[in-house]
DNA sequence: CAAAAAACATACTAGTTAGTATGTTTTTTG
DNA sequence: CAAAAAACATACTAACTAGTATGTTTTTTG
């Protein structure tokens, strides 16, 4: 039982892959099983139905990733508005992985399906509340040893830069070019500094 | 030619309905006439396809509103920082039509179409930077007046206000409930009176 | 009011979709 | 190494999709 997780490992990976840039609707079994290789009874073999492969998307991917990426390097920071600063920073500017045309998968996914899919709204739900509970730890751990001035709400600060987040990611859809990003980096940078003791 | 001009806005304010709670790609032609009651022939002859459709739900539905809901409280403000705060208020709090589980229309078109698809990517375009401006100017009035900072960016204030709007409607889709718009709130006017003189 | 154009109605098609039925091959295990 | 279970392969189906072909009805206009 090791070919066949790699399998399964192979199916998510390129079904994300083409979720992430055509949307979850739009990409089609067929379409998967054409990239990946596989056949239809393999797939079938791994995943019930199609849901059941988005939301192993969302849990065997996503979640791995969103630790590594985004809630590691808040952790790990001395100084929290610089950390989530250059958070965004990285996500938006540096990563590689992420285009500015795409979008965030979280978010895409979170738009297309949370208003009539209660699976994939529990889990894009607790893949958000991991992300939002690491930022306000990382706020109140702030306020504890003196870097943010402590009549700060560490709760409503992640929930503005968290949308904000999400929210240039929308015009960097429209306008696909990272340039619309850098107003929002520096006016976030503005921002977190009224944050500062 | 009268009866006409309501048959088709008919079918945009029902398809545009549809679209809204169910999404542009999960919304049938067949659903669409069976709502409307209208049938395919008359569909057919007012749009010669459904994307032709979805780009005149943007400009002849969306654009109007738009001017109408977001542009004219902005434009008509005395001062654009409390403007700004109680125009987020009324489209998050107040606003009966806007459903907090199925978000922004604006954004989830965005979001489905954009990356694929040139005509809506343009009319998304031209409908975000029509609100994009106004603000702008709005704060630029505001700089003048005395009312905002000189040292203020309008674009990057834009750019960052905006964003917060559409990122916390994606936390209202997770969560499906307003109060999830209340600590963002909160945040917003916080931001708001560091940009006053 | 009659001809012409506009507005609508019905029946159909070709392609695509998720999913299944029924196999065969590969791997594991006693 | 043989039986059993796991892993994969192929061919199919029923439902749905956008769009069309070909009508009929309604409205406009000279």
């Amino acid at each position: 039982m090791k070919k066949a997780e790699a399998t399964r490992l192979n199916i998510l990976e390129k079904a994300f892959e083409l979720i992430y840039v055509k949307g979850y609707q739009t990409t089609s079994i067929d379409d998967i099983i054409a990239t990946t290789q596989v056949t239809k009874g393999a797939f079938y073999y791994h995943f019930k139905n199609k849901d059941e492969m988005g939301i192993a998307i969302i849990n065997d991917l996503l979640k791995p990733t969103l630790t590594g990426s985004f809630i590691g390097p808040l952790q790990t920071a001395a100084d929290p508005l610089t950390a989530i600063y250059q958070l965004m920073y990285n996500l938006l500017i540096e990563n590689k992985f992420l285009k500015v045309e795409y979008g965030c998968p979280a978010a895409n996914l979170t738009h297309e399906m949370t208003s009539w899919n209660a699976d994939f709204n529990k889990a894009l739900n607790e893949l958000t509340q991991q992300w939002t509970e690491t930022m306000i730890d990382v706020i109140e751990r702030g306020k504890t040893n003196g870097a943010v001035r402590s009549d700060v709400n560490a709760r409503q600060v992640t929930m503005f830069v968290m949308s904000g987040y999400w929210g240039i990611r929308n015009f960097g859809k429209l306008e696909r070019s990272k340039e619309i990003y850098l107003p929002y980096l520096e006016e976030l940078k503005n921002y977190l500094e009224t944050l500062r003791r």
